[in-house]
Parts: C-alpha cells; sequence; structure tokens
RNA sequence: GCCCCCUUCGUCUAAUGGUCAGGACGUCAGGUUUUCAACCUGAAAACAGGGGUUCGAUCCCCCUAGGGGGCGCCA
C-alpha cells in the first residue's frame, strides 16, 4: 500500500510560480509519472500576512498552463493549523518541546551577541530547563522544540547524497507561535506525514530544514521521506536569479511568447539529462526521468537557449494550435485590444494561412506576431530604413515595368506568381533578388519576409497590387 | 562569523582510473538561397589551482581559491 510514491509540489503563495518553482514542479511530476505514483499540491499559506489569493491563483494557473496537473485537490496549509497545533502539544506533553519566553528583543540581542562573539546565532536554549514559575506573566509563550544536543543528524539524499549535519549547530526551533499558529517547519512535518508524502523534492535551499525535519520525524516517532534537493537556478551571471534575468513568474514568459513544451523540455534539462538527448517529447521525459541522474551544481538560465527551444517546437506545432495560442496571447500583450481589433477574422485567417512561413523565422510567438504585422498594416505602408534603402528610384522602376505583368497573372496563385515573376526577372536580365527585394519591400516595408510569392498569395490581388501601385506612384509623385 | 553544498568548452551537460574529454545552445567559416530564418558541412572552445594515492589521474583523498545555500515567533 505505501509502495506507491508520492511527490508534492508545495508553493508558498507569497507571489507568482516563479521559474525555480516551475523546475521542481516540473520534477515532482515527472518522478510522480514516471514511478506511476501521484503528485499532490500543498498550498503552504502559513505566512496570513504574506500569502494573498492572488498568488494561490497565479501558481495554478502558471501549472495549468505548463500543463503540471496534481491529483486530488489542492491542501490549503492553513486548514490543517488545528492539526499542527495538536501535535506541537503532543510534543510538549511528550517533553520534546518547551515553552520559551523569550521576546523578540531579547532574541535579538542574542544573536547579535552570538555573532560578535562567532557563533551560530541560533537560540541558546535558555528556557530549554528553566522552571516554569519563573516565567514572566504577561508574556505569551511560544513552543520551542527540543532539538537533541548531541551527535549529528544525517540525510540520505537523492541527489546530494548523504549530507550530515553535527546536532549541536541546530538550535531549538519555534514550532508553535506565541499566538498559537503552527510554523513552517512542524507544518511541513506533519502534512508530509498525513498527506503520505514518499518523496520530498524541493530546491535544496531547504536542506538544513531537512535536518530539522527529520529530527522532528524522530521525536514523533514517523519515517522519513526520501529527500532529494534540486540545485537552485541562477541568473546568467551566476548570481541569485533576480527579476532582471529570468526570476519571472511563468506567465511572463507565457507573455513573451513561450511555449509550454518549449519551457518544460528547457526546464528539465536544467540539472537533469539523459545522455545527450536535448529535445525530448513529454513521453519520454517521463519514461527517462530519475532522482538519480539531477546533478548537483547549480544551473544558469540561458534565455538564448530557450529561444532556440522554443523555436523548434513553434516549427512543429500545427498552425492552427499557434493561432489559437496568439488568439489568447494577443489580448495580454501591451495595446492588445487595439492589436486584436486590426487583426480582425480576416487577420487571422490570412495569419493561419501565412503560417508556415511565419513560424520558420521566429524564436517566440510575439516576435512572430510581429513578423506578420505586414498582414494587418493599412495602406500606404511605411517602410524601415533596409525596405527604403531597397525602394530607390532603380527598385522602383523594376516595379512599375512589372506591375502590368502582375495584374495579367491568372489565377493568382503562388505557382503562377512564382512563374511570372521568374519570367519577368528573365526577360529584364536581372537575378530574382533584385526583383523580389523591392517587390517584398512594398509588399511588407521591411526587408525580411517570408518567402516573396508567399507574402504575394496570401496579401491576394487586390491587396498586392495596390501595395506596388503606392510605391509606383511615389517614384512619380517624388 | 558558523554550518552545508558546488566547481568539465562562454552556457546547459555527457563520459572514463588509460578517450583525439562527447553532445547541445551560442560564436566563427563555408554550403544552400528571392531576404531572413530553417537546414547541411566544418572550426575554435573545458577537466579552477596545489598537493597526494596510483604504473597512470578529469575521475579517488586532502588543502586552497571561487561560487551558492542556510543560520526568523518567513516559507
Amino acid at each position: 500500500m505505501s509502495e506507491k510514491v508520492i511527490t508534492r509540489f508545495a508553493p508558498s503563495p507569497t507571489g507568482y510560480l516563479h521559474i525555480g518553482g516551475a523546475r521542481t514542479a516540473l520534477f515532482n511530476w515527472l518522478y510522480a509519472k514516471h514511478t506511476g505514483g501521484k503528485m499532490l499540491l500543498r498550498i503552504e499559506d502559513t505566512d496570513r500576512a504574506r500569502s494573498t489569493e492572488g498568488a494561490i491563483l497565479a501558481i495554478l494557473d502558471g501549472l495549468r498552463w505548463l500543463e503540471l496537473d496534481w491529483d486530488g485537490e489542492p491542501v490549503y496549509q492553513l486548514t490543517r493549523a488545528e492539526r499542527h497545533r495538536g501535535i506541537a502539544e503532543q510534543l510538549l506533553a511528550e517533553g520534546n518541546a518547551y515553552r520559551c519566553y523569550a521576546t523578540p528583543e531579547e532574541l535579538q540581542e542574542m544573536r547579535e551577541r552570538a555573532r560578535a562573539e562567532g557563533r551560530a546565532p541560533g537560540y541558546d536554549g535558555n528556557w530549554r530547563h528553566r522552571d516554569p514559575s519563573e516565567a514572566p506573566t504577561g508574556i505569551e509563550p511560544a513552543i520551542r522544540f527540543k532539538a537533541p544536543r548531541e551527535g549529528e543528524t544525517v540525510i540520505e539524499d537523492r541527489v546530494q547524497g548523504r549530507v550530515t549535519f553535527a546536532n549541536k549547530d541546530l538550535d531549538d526551533l519555534v514550532i508553535l507561535r506565541s499566538d498559537g499558529t503552527p510554523t513552517y517547519n512542524l507544518s511541513v512535518v506533519v502534512d508530509d506525514h498525513d498527506m503520505d508524502i514518499t518523496h520530498v523534492i524541493r530546491g535544496d535551499d531547504h536542506l538544513t530544514n531537512a535536518a530539522r525535519q527529520t529530527q522532528i520525524f524522530k521525536a514523533l516517532g514517523w519515517k522519513t521521506p526520501v529527500y532529494a534537493h534540486v540545485p537552485l537556478i541562477h541568473g546568467p551571471d551566476g548570481a541569485k536569479l533576480s527579476k532582471r534575468h529570468g526570476a519571472l513568474g511563468v506567465e511572463a514568459y507565457r507573455a513573451m511568447g513561450y511555449l509550454p513544451a518549449a519551457l518544460r523540455n528547457y526546464l528539465v534539462r536544467l540539472g537533469w539529462s539523459h545522455g545527450d538527448a536535448e529535445i525530448m517529447s513529454t513521453e519520454e521525459m517521463i519514461e527517462w526521468f530519475d532522482l538519480d541522474a539531477i546533478g548537483r551544481s547549480a544551473a544558469r538560465f540561458d534565455f538564448v537557449k530557450l529561444e532556440n527551444l522554443n523555436g523548434h517546437y513553434l516549427r512543429t506545432t500545427p498552425d492552427k494550435e499557434i493561432v489559437e495560442r496568439l488568439k489568447s496571447l494577443v489580448p495580454e500583450l501591451p495595446d492588445g485590444a487595439a492589436l486584436a481589433a486590426r487583426i480582425g477574422e480576416d487577420g487571422w485567417r490570412k495569419l493561419e494561412q501565412a503560417m508556415p512561413g511565419l513560424k520558420e523565422r521566429a524564436g517566440t510567438l510575439v516576435e512572430l506576431l510581429d513578423n506578420a504585422s505586414f498582414l494587418f498594416a493599412k495602406r500606404p505602408l511605411t517602410t524601415d530604413e533596409m525596405a527604403s534603402r531597397v525602394l530607390d528610384e532603380g527598385g522602383r522602376e523594376t516595379l512599375a515595368t512589372l506591375l502590368p505583368r502582375l495584374e495579367k497573372v491568372e489565377p493568382w496563385t503562388q505557382e503562377a506568381l512564382e512563374a511570372a515573376v521568374r519570367q519577368f526577372a528573365d526577360d529584364s536580365g536581372l537575378k530574382l533578388g533584385k526583383v523580389a527585394q523591392p517587390l517584398r519591400a512594398s509588399l511588407t516595408g521591411r526587408s525580411i519576409s517570408p518567402g516573396i510569392f508567399d507574402v504575394l498569395a496570401v496579401l491576394g490581388r487586390r491587396e498586392s497590387l495596390a501595395r506596388i501601385g503606392d510605391q509606383v506612384h511615389a517614384s512619380k509623385t517624388a
């Protein structure tokens, strides 16, 4: 019965689901899937001052967007406070905890003194042995766990290996605040036990917590879960991930135009590998993922590689799906409403038609959309610098002679257009590029675009001829 | 300050007590080409430093340096 693996993702809702949390969730999810187990979701909202409803929603949304599902209903830690309190009382009754009357000021002072004297700034255990009769009046005590003083606490970590802490370095932590609310380390132990969690996969910033939690598990006579502490993700400069370079919520990645499959693929390769495999399907990830293959060193976040991966997934995603994703993305963009109005039904149709050429050239959905902007541009087009240079006198003359030939093309298909333009280039003794570039500039306002015959076909006869005509006329009036 | 962890091309990583230290992204050079991409070919690019152990160390041990994490009545 207890053979089945149960992992959990346990974010605290004090902000969005950041990229490190997303990877932790992914690893928990993959391990659960790999072993045929479950992944539970627990919202660690015991810090009432900082937890927000919005953050909970953001985290749930982020997980859904990443397509990482969890088993059962999310457990809100706050709702279990009574149970946690009960265990604290039990620990107290069994002599594994004690009341501490130290005030915040006293603790502050103690820490400063310890630091000054070069000792670990932990609690000195003053109230561990003091008689309750000495308790000052008017002060509600906190309850502290009576941590072992001698010996060591050993964690057999699936990623970090055997990690040993001297018990003298681990102080008596508060398990129940003076206001009667449980603290993190107590809640985690009780919940992991009650939820039958078999594997705890989390960031290695929790490594020392694992030692403290192990002590509590032992005091309670409970079996500890298997631990796997994954190294953190750093910014490109090797320093802690800041908002500037990637500690963004996953919704920011969505807004930048990344695909969930690409982000998953990128994240799974940060700290974990399977031989030379780089691009892998979700099925392959599940099949191959294993705790033992997780590395022990921190990885730097690299947007360039993410974008490369995203480009790959863009190219292999069906056109219709990309259009759907764009439709939901556009309203969230700056000026999204206006953009959506400009695109319109007709624009979405053109977009899908032009998609094969567009997705080949983009790293993100946002870039793709920008590359596609010529599709919904209104005449007369504005031309960028490079396009203007192509549309010099010679370029416009070429267009002027080409225009009548194009007007005769029937039907207006890519094949017919290509044949006509190539024939024109031949007849004029011009290289195809000399014709294609002015054409491109007149049709898109840029020097870069999808294949020119695609552009012509998608834009349609009327619009294409009008845009070319605009340039020809400009040459006459100039 | 104390405790814990980490260190292979710029980045993500593989591998091994004896290898030309492999792959991917990026970079550079070619090819292809209507532009840009994509794609193909090729190149440059790493075992942090110092001691051991060993016939032989990137790999095992120690030290140093550098980086990271933790040290709350936060989670």
